[in-house]
DNA sequence: AAACATTAGTGCCAGAATGGCACCAATAAA
DNA sequence: TTTATTGGTGCCATTCTGGCACTAATGTTT
């Protein structure tokens, strides 16, 4: 380890807040980052951080290698993004980030492909539904509903979304079909709920062309597909759902969809999310194969929901 | 040692032309560089450099990587070089590169001083009348006579440097005194003389203000200041002197100065050089230390040569 | 207030990396 | 042909790294 390094690893400690955190991200024990962030003021002969013993705070130089440490990490990035450039066949390691239900039924066959076609590519796929900063964690791609805001990012729209409300006919048979979105308030609702995301009403567009929203009535959330999915197969829950949760071996055969002549706008697509620099061959590999897999012009998901293409759709005049 | 040091070594082998020569740089041995050019290759999957068994060859990569390697060494540089600017005292290694005269009779002294003052910075001096590239080869400063032509340097002009011609009092009785300067073509002369330069005639201002060139006859070429001296001192040659040659302890009082009444231009200047950008604090010091014990005004060495504002000057009309 | 958890820092130690030496192979120079 | 120089490799002592266990200090929770 050397100066560069331990510039970075003192970049790294800071834009994670603590030591530890940043131990975290390498994998490596806390003792270390301790120890050379410690060797890099006795090599620059300054002192970079001010300790209290449980946190600390940068002083003035310590602000300044802070700056420079973070043009030394992109030179360096770009150096070796040069270097992989020559690459005939693709190598190294792709580090990706996916919500969990994007990765498992999307990624994973496209992963397990992948790998098979180049042996030389190690993959990593952090499957979390939080939002992680891609840079300073060191993400290659992210794969994600909804585009994000970080605008030092790129985010490629991969495949549209479609809603669906839908039900089983049994829960139909119970508890009457509704037939406007009204009616929709008093049944009872599966709905996905995360800690950052919790779905309490459904958007629509009314017969006048305004955006509406019809509240209803959760009595079952989960941030888990499948979960929410088991809750409405036993009947006792309608939910509404982004087309992308039905993958291939979910059975929709005992699914309804339910006033399919209201107009539903597109829920947020799915996007590709990678920095905003040339991607390593091994990159732009793996995004042409997911989204080759995903499907370029249909979405894959939308195979296992005949006649999605009429569903919610504006009215037609 | 990792990705940037050895990027920066490829630069190193790149600029020396040779990996034995970089090895000779760094004071490690050959193998060293073998290695960690070998690891940097695996490291970025890509060939640098095309080898046969006794040189080698840049690839296209290779070439990439070492402009960037530039790029990285020059942005640490500045990184370490801004932590430095905190440093209450100065420390570190001041590289220090200049002509054996200078260096022995108008660096050491300073030097000397200097290192009392700060025990905390070393100090190399590279005493060699050879220029040297500064840049490769990580000198801080160097000490030259006359004005260096990279414009990639600061030269910073330390003081002027008068030309006498002088001899013994015996040589005169020997030989005549000359008269005119197209006396001296037919005097034994000693000369300064290194793989670089000769001095075969002497500069002079003639009673128009043209300048001439007067040569001489020499029997003796060294370049050694002391050796010149010594010959001198035999009273069997006169010579052509540059006024810092008269350091303190020269034996300045046998010698007498010959067609004082010519107007003899300054010799090129002494000249302080050193890299294009903000010196570190031991770098600035010493510069001021060195200006300041040969004269910010008054060059030390006319302190020895008496009544020398009088002699060699432009005619007074 | 007291117990607890989390933070940075340190000493110790096994394992990895470094750098020097000796030697080899290939090629250019004498 | 001989010699010298260059890059490359295997071996080995030394150094460095990174993990573990533990300490000290300071918020947080009970």
């Amino acid at each position: 380890m050397d100066t560069t390094s331990r510039l970075i690893m003192l970049l790294e400690v800071v834009e994670q807040g603590s030591f530890s955190k940043a131990a975290e991200l390498r994998n490596i024990d806390r003792s270390v980052i301790s120890k050379q962030i410690g060797k890099l003021e006795e090599e620059l002969g300054v002192r970079l951080l001010n300790r209290t013993t449980r946190s600390f705070s940068l002083t003035a130089a310590g602000a300044e290698m802070v700056k420079k440490a973070a043009d030394l990490r992109l030179l360096l990035q770009d150096t070796v993004q040069l270097a992989e450039n020559y690459h005939q066949e693709p190598r190294g390691l792709l580090r990706i980030t996916a919500s969990s239900y994007i990765g498992q039924h999307y990624l994973m066959p496209v992963i397990n492909d992948f790998q098979k076609r180049f042996p030389q590519v190690s993959v990593e796929i952090r499957m979390d539904d939080r939002v992680v900063d891609m840079i300073s964690e060191g993400y290659d791609l992210a794969f994600r509903v909804g585009e994000p805001r970080d605008s030092s990012l790129v985010a490629r729209k991969i495949a549209r979304n479609k809603m669906l409300i839908l039900a089983t006919q049994r829960f139909i048979d119970t508890y009457g079909e509704p037939k406007t979105m009204a009616d929709l308030a008093d049944l009872p609702a599966a709905s996905y709920s995360s800690s950052h995301l919790r779905f309490e009403a459904i958007s629509y567009i009314d017969e006048n062309g305004k955006p509406q929203e019809q509240p209803i009535t959760p009595v079952f959330r989960s941030n888990d597909a499948e979960a929410l999915m088991s809750k409405v197969l036993s009947h006792t829950a309608f939910f509404t759902a982004p087309a992308f949760f039905f993958a291939d071996g979910v059975d929709t055969e005992q699914l309804v969809p339910l006033l399919t002549h209201v107009n539903l706008p597109d829920y947020s697509a799915v996007y590709a999310v990678y920095p905003h620099r040339d991607l390593p061959v091994r990159t732009r590999l793996f995004l042409d194969a997911a989204r080759h897999y995903i499907g370029e012009h249909k979405p894959r998901w939308e195979l296992n929901i005949p006649g999605i293409e009429q569903l919610y759709q504006p009215k037609a005049k």
